[in-house]
RNA sequence: GCGGGCGUGGCGAAAUUGGUAGACGCACCAGAUUUAGGUUCUGGCAUUGAGAGAUGUGGGGGUUCGAGUCCCUUCGCCCGCACCA
């Protein structure tokens, strides 16, 4: 046996070991009578090369799978593609490929990066949602849910980028502009296709409270953007009409205060107005010219303008109040119209006071109860009800439910709940996207396209050399024959949000027959998945599409399983230090820059492979000028502070890279890559060998009762720490366990130790796990192995330190029996020589007696 | 603005229910082995002090025999949402 483990042997053989075995493939059916563990990482998306978030993310899944079949679990741990998106369609423009080309040479190429991580991959239900033998089950899904009632089709408002002729998400306006052609982006009505999601809100809400394995964080999160408020959808009817102006609110008990009622600009009663009334057409396209950043948001003065005309209060018809268009009411919000009660909303406040509206005060917290409100804050706490008829003196709570009650009674409003929630937009005006399979007819209208034409297929003769959508423009692609009349008919253009395809992966992973979506039975054997890993930033958008496709499919009794991931985890992201050069800047003739007589320099990033130790000061490659150490931040291309994993592979190997995303950081938490930290864990891997190594033969005898009590110890210990995540801890144990064993003389227990050792961190170095169980002379695969068992009485110590306190700081520590009597350790603590010197004669008061803990004199 | 989280050595961090703060690792220091080493091994490593000891978990206050942990307050950093009626 040579005296080193070498990674690039060993990491190329149990690679293939594994891949010709399929030694990681999930049993299909239900003869497999062990319990499930279902392990996923969110999917990637095929950019072409794997990063260090991809590394931690799947290691850390990839140890849990690992640890769950030497558990004696059925383990499905599978990988896939998340290949559609428009990263693939700006490649095909910028570098003339075929986005289809472009994705599937990326993911022939992650894949191979991928498996030199030596994951625990059922490679076989590798699926890629842009190929159609996954999109087409999609396709058949969307119209199980149209048929449903739960897809529908509306106008909408896009950001619509006149240059490229393309709808642009939020996230590409920047500015005001597209971020590609930087053109100002236009507000364009389009019919788009939604799901359904509002009808699940509740449900959606409610479900959260089931999630015991999620991170609050995350629940909050969700349940912020579901957005529930309960309150009073109320009729405000206009002065001598029969027309009224609905108004929701959460404060039905503040109705005595109101003083004016504010509509959106984009309120139809505003665009009826505006119609006679220039000054106020001018006033809504100001307010539509309003940005919608959070800066602008935040600084945009409240504005309004007065209709002159006025509604009638509901509970007193005679009190009028005036209407006015105001730029802080939202359309899609409520009903788009408030009435504004200025002392008890802040926003209400600031605008009554510019249009110096009453501010009546119909809330009290204790003395102050006259009606005249001062200052410029709003009151927002609890307290009586005050100024307000037959609500005075009810709190706030008795106050909305009165107020609700009597409108209910007297027809002119209701009690109602208000989500933020919006239904999912899943129309996209893109190529590379799941078709979505609907036809338009010119005498039949929107029709379902036939179940037996799916998959519809995407044409790959398509072209990016203009802008504007490829299907649109195809010559054949999108016309059809109508399903119903056969008269000539079209195809939908619009495609599928990415979305939906993630939204429903993991169940695709589960059953994949090759005629339907899923298989009932067989996906709900593996469902839900026990243990979802992946980034936080997908925290809101994804998991509730993925929560919501799930619901949707149970209501329509495709599936019964209510929730997709019944433990979800979002890990931490890989930072390192950034580094800043400077250089002078040179004018046009080449020399230096001078300004007032001083060179002008700037400064820029470098990457941690451009710089050189020289003389312990930190250099520039270039021209060994000193380099500023940075702060340590997120991996970015931008920052220069990336750190490609794949030299780390040939360089250290799988297994070392594997323990150093496991290593120190609490896997929620950012882990900082370093040079000296993936030395470290490439020596520790090394010692573990030498560990390994030493017993092989096993000839010592002999037992270490010491040893075997940490080994019992270790077992515990790692197996608790991974099944909670804690991989930090657990890769700590490992340390502590093996400098214990390192430190023992040869005896049978450590030989046995040393095996041992080698099953506990075969989840997270399972290619040096493997040899060593080679060397062992054990047979098949350590991975098939079964965690150790441990004896509990044997975590049991028998002796213990305490601590002996006086007065609450720590004066002398005793190794007692673990099984000490009150009366034993007070006495054993009287008795000590620190503690009659500290003491110096004085009576203790009182002395606190925590056996197996502590002995605390109290003086 | 609203909501949430986090502040512990030079660094990443540990610390069942409140019970010996700093496990484990990195870096660093000293010594040994080696032709050499960026190998390996041994020891040291919160601050202060010669020592006994004193101090110490962002700051201030409180509860308790006892607080990193609970409560109040304050400062700093991070994340999410945002004119939501």
């Amino acid at each position: 046996m040579s005296s080193r483990f070498n990674p690039m042997k060993a990491d190329a053989r149990w690679q293939q070991v594994w891949e010709a075995e399929q030694s990681f493939a999930a049993p299909t059916g239900a003869s497999d009578s062990r319990p499930r563990a279902y392990v996923l990482e969110m999917f990637p998306y095929p950019s072409g090369r794997i990063h260090m978030g991809h590394v931690r993310n799947y290691t850390m899944g990839d140890v849990l799978a690992r640890y769950k079949a030497m558990t004696g679990h059925a383990v499905l741990h599978p990988m896939g593609w998340d290949s559609f998106g428009m990263p693939a369609e700006n490649a095909a423009m910028e570098k003339k490929v075929h986005p289809g080309d472009w994705t599937r040479a990326n993911i022939a190429a992650m894949r191979g990066q991928l498996k030199r991580l030596g994951l625990a991959i059922d490679w076989s239900r590798e699926l890629s949602t842009c190929e159609p033998d996954y999109y087409g089950h999609e396709q058949a899904l969307f119209l199980d849910l149209y048929k449903a009632g739960l897809v529908y089709r509306k106008e909408s408002a896009v950001n619509w980028d006149p240059v490229d002729m393309t709808v642009l998400a939020n996230e590409q306006v920047i500015d005001g502009r597209g971020w590609r052609s930087g053109a100002l982006v236009e507000k364009r009505k389009l019919s788009q296709w939604f799901l359904k999601i509002t009808d699940f809100a509740e449900e959606l809400l409610e479900g959260l409270d089931g999630l015991e394995h999620w991170p609050d964080k995350v629940k909050l999160m969700q349940a912020n953007w579901i957005g529930k408020s309960k309150g009073l959808k109320c009729t405000f009817n206009l002065t001598g009409t029969d027309d009224g102006i609905d108004v929701f609110t959460t404060r039905p008990d503040t109705m005595f205060g109101a003083s004016f009622v504010a509509i959106a600009a984009d309120h139809p009663l505003s665009a009826a107005m505006a119609e006679n009334a220039p000054e106020l057409q001018a006033f809504i396209e100001e307010c539509r010219r309003g940005g919608t950043t959070a800066a602008e948001i935040e600084t945009a003065e409240k504005m309004g303008f007065n209709t002159g005309l006025t509604v009638e209060h509901p509970l007193d018809p005679a009190w009028h109040l005036p209407v006015y268009v105001a730029n802080f009411v939202l359309m899609d919000y409520g009903t788009g119209a408030v009435f504004g009660c200025p002392a008890h909303d802040q926003r209400d406040l600031d605008f009554a006071r510019k249009y110096r509206l009453d501010v009546t005060r119909v809330v009290s917290d204790g003395d102050v109860t006259d009606s005249d409100f001062e200052g410029d804050t709003a009151y927002t706490g609890p307290g009586r009800i005050v100024n307000s008829h037959f609500l005075n003196g009810m709190t706030i709570d008795e106050a909305k439910a009165a107020v609700i009650a009597r409108a209910e009674h007297e027809g002119w409003g209701e009690g109602q709940t208000q989500y933020r929630l919006r239904d999912w937009g899943v129309s996209r005006q893109r190529y590379w996207g799941t078709p979505i399979p609907i036809i338009h007819c010119d005498f039949c209208g929107v029709l379902p396209a036939p179940r037996s034409s799916l998959p519809i297929v995407l044409p790959e003769d398509v072209s990016f050399d203009i802008p504007g959508n490829p299907l649109e423009r195809h010559p054949t692609w999108k016309h059809v024959a109508c399903p119903n009349c056969k008269e000539p008919a079209r195809r939908e253009t619009d495609t599928l949000d990415t979305f939906v395809d993630s939204s429903w992966y993991f169940i695709r992973f589960a059953s994949q027959p090759e005629h339907a979506p899923f298989d009932k039975e067989e996906a709900e054997r593996w469902l839900p998945v026990g243990q979802y890993i992946g980034g936080v930033e997908h925290a809101i958008l994804h998991l509730l599409y993925a929560r919501f496709w799930t619901r949707a499919l149970q209501r329509i009794g495709r599936l019964d399983v209510a929730e997709p991931f019944k433990g979800l985890f979002t890990q931490g992201m890989v930072t390192h230090e950034t580094y800043r050069a400077t250089k002078a800047v040179m004018n046009l003739k080449g020399a230096p820059f001078i300004k007032d007589g001083v060179a002008v320099t700037e400064s820029f990033w470098v990457g941690p492979d451009e710089i050189k130790d020289k003389d312990d000061v930190l250099v520039w490659t270039e021209d060994e000028s000193p380099v500023e150490i940075g702060r340590v931040e997120k991996m970015s291309k931008s920052k220069k502070n990336t750190v490609d994993p794949l030299p780390m592979f040939d360089q250290f190997g799988a297994d070392a890279v594997r323990w150093f995303m496991l290593s120190d950081s609490p896997p929620e938490r950012d882990l900082p890559w370093s040079e000296a930290g993936i030395e470290g864990t490439w020596r520790f891997v090394q010692r573990l060998w030498r560990i390994f190594e030493r017993d092989v033969e096993a000839s010592a005898s002999g037992s270490d009762p010491d040893l075997e009590r940490q080994l019992h110890r270790a077992i515990a210990g790692i197996g608790g720490d991974i099944e909670a995540l804690g991989f930090n801890k657990a890769v700590a144990k490992a340390h502590e366990f093996a400098n214990f064993i390192e430190k023992a003389a040869p005896s049978a227990t450590r030989a046995a130790a040393a095996r041992t050792l080698a099953h506990l961190i075969a989840p997270m170095l399972p290619h040096l796990a493997e040899e060593a169980w080679e060397a062992f002379g054990g047979t098949g695969l350590i991975a098939h192995q079964s965690w150790p068992s441990y004896d509990p009485a044997l975590l049991v110590e028998t002796q213990t330190t305490i601590a002996i306190q006086v007065g609450g700081k720590l004066r002398d520590t005793l190794t007692v029996a673990k099984d000490a009597t009150r009366e034993e350790l007070e006495a054993a603590a009287m008795a000590s020589e620190k503690i009659i010197r500290t003491l110096g004669g004085a009576t203790p008061k009182k002395v606190i007696v925590v056996p197996g803990r502590l002995v605390n004199i109290v003086l």
